[in-house]
DNA sequence: TGCCCGATTAACT
DNA sequence: GTTAATCGGGCAA
């Protein structure tokens, strides 16, 4: 899949065809792209991938209620409630009934920075979305965004226009599957929601 | 119905 | 480094 811009010079935009691929093609794809809802966001800088043959993701038991998104058309926000407490923004990939999605992780901040800082109670750019649960704080992502589309507002996601380093990793805070290296990093990313180890 | 646990974070020592 | 906060999902009973 080219990252590159439109012959026009503009960004592209980021559709179905886009996520109707392998989650883990569409993983180290999304690093560098810009994410935004409601105008606020930035750039991808970690994400991680989950697949229903995963037994760490959450689509590994078969659909609930839950995680029915999951098992729908690529391109759909998946989010849940994180120890009861944070919410948690997924981007669901590849043909429908894979259950595979992406996990946004960390964003670096580009957009809305005034609006993150008073939501998030923080001023350090580097708290803002360095983390999950951080993410959808700052861009007021709750339950109510669930299996949205990702093509259309308030959500907008445009494709990087240049190649980007990236690194690889085992994902963070799971016990299941803690080994599989399918954690995607912008390398030397300062807004990371923690390091790669070398 | 009850119990256990989690794709986290912030505030501790 | 450790731990409390906080609550819904999933499953056993």
């Amino acid at each position: 899949m080219r990252g590159a811009c439109d012959d026009d010079g503009m960004a592209r935009r980021l559709t179905a065809a886009f996520f109707r691929r392998s989650v883990h093609e569409v993983a180290p794809d999304l690093i560098g792209a810009i994410l935004l809802f409601d105008g606020v966001g930035g750039r991808l800088v970690e994400v991680e991938a989950y697949h229903h043959t995963d037994p760490a993701a959450h689509s590994f038991i078969g659909m609930t209620q839950r995680n029915a998104v999951m098992f729908g058309p690529p391109g759909y926000a998946y989010v849940y409630r994180s120890y009861g407490i944070h919410w948690c923004l997924n981007l669901v990939c590849e043909p429908k009934g894979s259950a595979a999605a992406v996990l946004v992780r960390a964003i670096e901040p580009t957009a809305g920075l005034t609006a993150m800082r008073r939501r998030r109670g923080v001023a350090d750019k580097r708290l803002l979305c360095s983390g999950p649960g951080r993410v959808c704080e700052a861009l007021r992502i709750t339950h109510a965004q669930n299996g949205l589309a990702l093509d259309q507002p308030p959500f907008e996601l445009l494709a990087r226009n240049e190649p980007m380093d990236i690194v690889v990793g085992p994902r963070i805070g799971i016990t299941k599957a803690a080994d599989k290296p399918w954690r995607y990093g912008l390398k030397g990313s300062r807004f990371l929601s923690k390091p790669f180890r070398p």
